[in-house]
DNA sequence: AAGTCCCGTGGAACTCGTCC
DNA sequence: GGACGAGTTCCACGGGACTT
């Protein structure tokens, strides 16, 4: 229950790389993969057209000595669900969603909307066990993947959904409708539950009022920066300029109704991908990578 | 008082170490 | 060489001390 943690650790991780996404970043990346396009990964190649373009550094490791730019970045593709993780799938795969971007059936803010409101843990892709992770579990742990873990505890959240609805809460009551990045490592990253978002909210409010204030979760402030960063990329919300507080975007409250209804569709645990132990990773990228099923979620610039 | 230098701090960007 | 997350580096910022 809310506020309770279920686990040491508990955090939102989310790809480190993803910091630095922006169109000019994902378009690179994309048009990088259209060069081999159905074909095994062909790193030279991608390598060569990201960095002689000047999209990313060159990421020269000492482990290999070359370029490798695209050994670290690779993973905003798979992380959005544009292409198959290279490691499932050794020839290049788009996914039904990665197409639609590049027909032009959606923008780039409303992709990034689309499918950060979408991103869920569990998470099918994110399923590596992390040795700090395991260290600060305690207990004995026997769990084969960190999708499985959270599977176990019946996680089930969505945080930019969340995130979204903790605001629109805040802003109802009559509070600043912000999140500080100290609430967010304290508060929202708490939540295990779509619904925790009435409690947190409700504890926010109540530690800005000379009540009882949470513990921030040790290990989660950077992942929490990392998802504020992302979340300014969408339409619904707005950075400051020092990443240190979000807040509700224009669109949001024009939006509201709108935005408030595939919000709480979202919300329903039967929206949700579920883990099952039967070859779950290509499970995971055929639902999350959909164009389909995920349609009825798209929210558009101007409505 | 205003300008300049210095240094501590913190965060973002980038790279690395490691496991598999 | 993918994935994860920590380490390193660089830079902006700000306060204080010193100079003009």
């Amino acid at each position: 229950m809310y506020p309770n943690i279920p686990y040491e650790g508990l955090s939102w991780p989310i790809t480190q790389h993803a910091g630095v996404l922006k169109v000019e970043v994902f378009d690179g990346l994309l048009n990088a993969c259209l060069l081999c396009k159905g074909d095994t990964v062909d790193a030279e190649k991608i390598n060569g057209y990201l960095v002689n373009n000047g999209i990313l550094t060159a990421n020269v490791r000492a482990d290999s000595n070359q370029v490798d730019a695209w050994r670290d970045y690779q993973q905003i593709l798979s992380e959005f669900g544009l292409i198959y993780s290279t490691r499932l799938s050794k020839v290049l795969t788009l996914t039904p969603i990665a197409m639609a971007y590049l027909n032009h059936s959606l923008s780039y803010s409303e992709l990034i909307t689309l499918q950060l409101l979408r991103y869920q843990y569990p998470n099918g892709h994110k399923s590596q066990l992390s040795p700090s992770l395991m260290q600060s579990y305690g207990k004995n742990f026997n769990y084969e993947s960190f999708t499985e873990l959270q599977a176990h505890y019946n996680i089930q959240v969505r945080p930019a959904v969340l995130i979204w609805k903790i605001l629109y809460k805040l802003w109802e009551s009559g509070e600043q409708p912000i999140l500080s990045l100290n609430e967010m490592q304290g508060y929202a990253v708490r939540c295990t539950a779509m619904s925790d978002y009435f409690s947190c909210a409700e504890s926010i409010i109540e530690s800005r009022h000379d009540g009882q204030q949470l513990q921030p979760l040790t290990r989660a402030r950077r992942n929490m920066a990392d998802w504020m960063k992302l979340l300014s990329q969408t339409l619904l919300f707005n950075v400051s300029g020092d990443g240190n507080t979000i807040a509700l975007s224009p669109y949001s409250i024009k939006e509201r109704k709108a935005v408030d209804y595939v919000c709480s569709r979202l919300s329903d645990p039967f929206s949700f991908w579920e883990y099952k132990e039967d070859n779950y990773k290509q499970d995971w990228f055929d639902f999350y990578g959909d164009y389909d099923n995920s349609i009825e979620y798209i929210l558009k610039e101007s409505q």
